[in-house]
DNA sequence: ACCTGAACACCGTTCAAGT
DNA sequence: ACCTGAACACCGTTCAAGT
């Protein structure tokens, strides 16, 4: 049966899910898919864009949240959205932040654009509504990334238990470094 | 002669200015020595250890800033310095970006702390101060990342000169965006 | 203490040739 | 159109053995 850019992408993912970034490889895919590594350059041009592929499934979720009317709301909305997407998968921040810095995503697109639209409704001008939105993405990947490298050294039990990271409130955090974002949108909705 | 941490630091500084991160590779960077890949593993235990003290090479000018009273123009100095240390250096911000996720970097880390006694100083509360201060970090290694990026495209020559980058004013961009997290700083010290 | 030589176990990518 | 086989040009890391 015929390779498709579809089963490439799901099996893709499982690598990712079940070992991680370090472990999605040509190769491995290939031997995975049982093909030879080569077939997959007929599919996709290089490994960037097939992670760029991988990222736009990661992001599914994150793509359509329910557009609410407040511009706070929004951005509180799709960011949460986009951690508990980036969440979903081993190195899921990583590798979306990785697609992202590379422009190889569509949906992070997407969703920077959902994003600049927010800012613009928050008052800022449009010629740095879209800055505005890449702030808002900055922190949202820096700081799951971190999150996920703590949450997946817990895991693999790394840490003795007393250091252990359960007990820190993410979400708490999470919610406090936004505020930080939309407050700081707010300010230049009160000045210009 | 006998090998020093600091002579294989600079080695790798110089490969990394003239051909960029891709090309720096441990046999690469052994070769420009003159010695076997093997005996470069005396000195560094893996690569992110050495890429961590190529990062905190590139900070060194950046540790320092003049201490200065205000906060705010205290974070704008810091965040500056930051900037243009990571923009002396081909893919500078991709390679900090990568040592201050890795944890790598000593140098980062004493910015970050410098950052959060400038979020204590602006009322953040010193459980937050951090998180703050990681919020500011993301948005310069991210805003730079991206910027050296166009940079280095364009005097590659690869754009076509009526999309050329070199009209963008990366200087004013940088600011508005630091505005942005200085203001919601500032809402939280009226806050609380 | 510091380094060499040589190996181990891989990579991403290309491309003539096959079906 | 889609894939194989095989090669090209590399990687990071380890470790017995040398000095």
């Amino acid at each position: 049966m015929q390779l498709h850019k579809y089963d490439v992408v799901e099996a893709a993912t499982a690598i990712l899910d079940a070992y991680g970034i370090a472990d999605l490889t040509m190769r491995r895919l290939a031997k995975e898919l049982n093909v030879s590594p080569g077939a997959l350059y007929w599919h996709f041009a290089n490994k960037q864009q097939l992670l760029g592929a991988i990222a736009d499934r990661i992001l599914q979720p994150a793509r359509d949240v329910p557009a609410v009317t407040d511009w706070r709301e929004r951005i509180v909305a799709v960011c949460s959205a986009l951690r508990d997407a980036l969440l979903s998968h081993t190195d899921g921040a990583e590798l979306v932040s990785a697609s992202f810095a590379a422009g190889q995503s569509q949906a992070a697109g997407d969703i920077l654009t959902a994003l600049s639209a927010a800012a613009e409704d928050a008052g800022v001008p449009s010629a740095e509504a879209e800055l505005a939105a890449r702030t808002v993405i900055y922190y949202v990947l820096g700081f799951t990334v971190d999150e996920q490298s703590k949450l997946q050294w817990d895991s693999a039990g790394v840490l003795d238990p007393q250091e252990s990271v359960a007990a820190i409130d993410h979400d708490r955090r999470f919610g406090f470094g936004l505020r930080l974002l939309i407050d700081g949108l707010g300010v230049i909705s009160t000045v210009s």
